[in-house]
DNA sequence: CGGCCCGCTTCCGCCCAGCGGAAACCCGGT
DNA sequence: ACCGGGTTTCCGCTGGGCGGAAGCGGGCCG
């Protein structure tokens, strides 16, 4: 009865595509049954996809047996279109070294925050971002930007939702969500405290196509601190308003 | 006649893989032709195929009709093994922010130099290098370190190859490049001068396992300036020379 | 304007690569 | 030695993949 029970209509390509989508910040290792599970694909299907994957350098193989993505496919993911990372990157590295803080750029993929660029020294604090990583929109700094100047339409269907409550801290009820959004949008700025990761705090502002103050908002920048530094963060504001406004400038065009 | 002519023995995965394989840095912009031509399958094959990796976001369609690597893959290949960039990043942050000029660390692989971390500010000039992409060790600073440092027996499989000359500047001639070598491992630096890119200039030294002066040479750390400034080099050394230290001593384990 | 060329998209008869359950193997723990 | 869990291998069965060719669209040229 062997193949006897195949699924069909799936092509191999969507296997092996679904292969690669097994793997996530929560999953970056993993070893072959997990794969099979998150694939939706039977142990030996999965076995034979993976070994032709890690014979090309798309996976690799850990020293313990696991798999995780491979150098190879860090290598061409480097050539996506990168003009946000590109433009924003000497900006932030002055923006980090003005502040010695985390500095990171994120744009609004969906219904999440995406982060596109990160800047830190060694005095900077462990944060919960990561380039080419998501996170909750209305618990992050860039996030509460992005989702400030998003539309009523989308603040409202995303709102609707349960959302995620990573902290004790943050804001999940629709009302309060909305006032913040409006502060947030009356004064220019984002902030939250310990909502997003317990010790941490951040400060926000919108990138605007053009740079000024009426351009689309595309991008949000923001720093991140220990919260024990909280209160140095009003004095971090017009130096990440100039960041804002420099990568603006530079948004003219495209991305 | 249809379907008469295909190529046996060549799996569904091997030509998606070529599929993405036809995109570097030279190409990171295709038409499907160009696609259909690298990756050495017919047209209609590489179109289904490219069909379904753009659907998924491995591969992205521009406004022209190209296809370039998708944010998706981007995203993945965030996952890839990190450790050399999360190790190296706030320290070249720092070197960048005291430099103010383009700061990079890279590894061998196979017989290039791979970039694994790049950090510049506003001020610095743009250079070749890239996280991500591949040069030639010969003429660059940190390929000549990472060359330096390899062994006898690779180097002397290296430069029993015809060697790029992308400048007339280019040292290609392998006794020249083994006094070179030989200086570079005396000195414990190497330097280019408009060897790799016209008005570049270079200064790297090596990131040995554990730090200090005997460990292995297992990456470099190195600075871009333009050739107007290349007297500042020696001036850069010992910052050059603290980060690569620093960088070492967080080798000891893995990496 | 019509014809030509090029790149892309669609189609469908043909065929072989892919499937996956099950057995075998391996390794670590008790 | 036994057991259990994870991995690797095998092979009868089958449906997804192949790719030449036709069709389509757009740009260029006479």
């Amino acid at each position: 009865m062997a193949g006897g029970a195949r699924q069909p209509g799936r092509s191999v390509t969507s296997r092996v595509l679904a292969v690669l989508g097994a793997f996530d910040a929560d999953h970056a290792e993993l070893p072959l049954t997990a794969v099979a599970e998150r694939s939706g694909l039977p142990l030996s299907t999965a076995h034979r996809l993976v070994a032709e994957l890690t014979a090309w350098g798309a996976l690799t193989r850990t020293a313990g047996g696991s798999y995780r993505v491979g150098l190879r496919l860090w290598e061409l993911g480097q050539l996506a279109p990168g003009s946000w990372r590109e433009l924003a990157h000497p900006w932030l590295q002055e923006l980090s070294a003005a502040t010695r803080e985390n500095v990171h750029l994120a744009v609004c993929d969906g219904t999440e925050v995406l982060y596109v660029e990160k800047v830190h020294g060694r005095r900077a604090v462990p944060i919960a971002s990561r380039v080419g990583g998501r996170l909750p929109l209305h618990t992050t700094g860039v996030g509460k930007v992005l989702l400030a100047w998003r539309g009523a339409e989308f603040v409202h269907t995303y709102l609707a939702r349960e959302l995620e409550r990573p902290t004790p801290y943050a804001l999940t009820e629709p009302g309060r969500l909305h006032r913040e959004l409006e502060e947030v949008r009356r004064r220019g700025w984002a902030s939250t405290a310990e909502e997003m990761t317990l010790g941490s705090c951040s400060l926000a502002v919108p990138v605007r196509r053009g740079g000024g103050a009426s351009g689309r908002v595309v991008a949000a920048v923001g720093v991140v601190v220990a919260a024990s530094r909280t209160q140095e963060l009003p004095r971090l504001l017009p130096a990440l308003l100039r960041t804002a406004e420099g990568i603006g400038r530079g948004v003219a065009g495209g991305a």
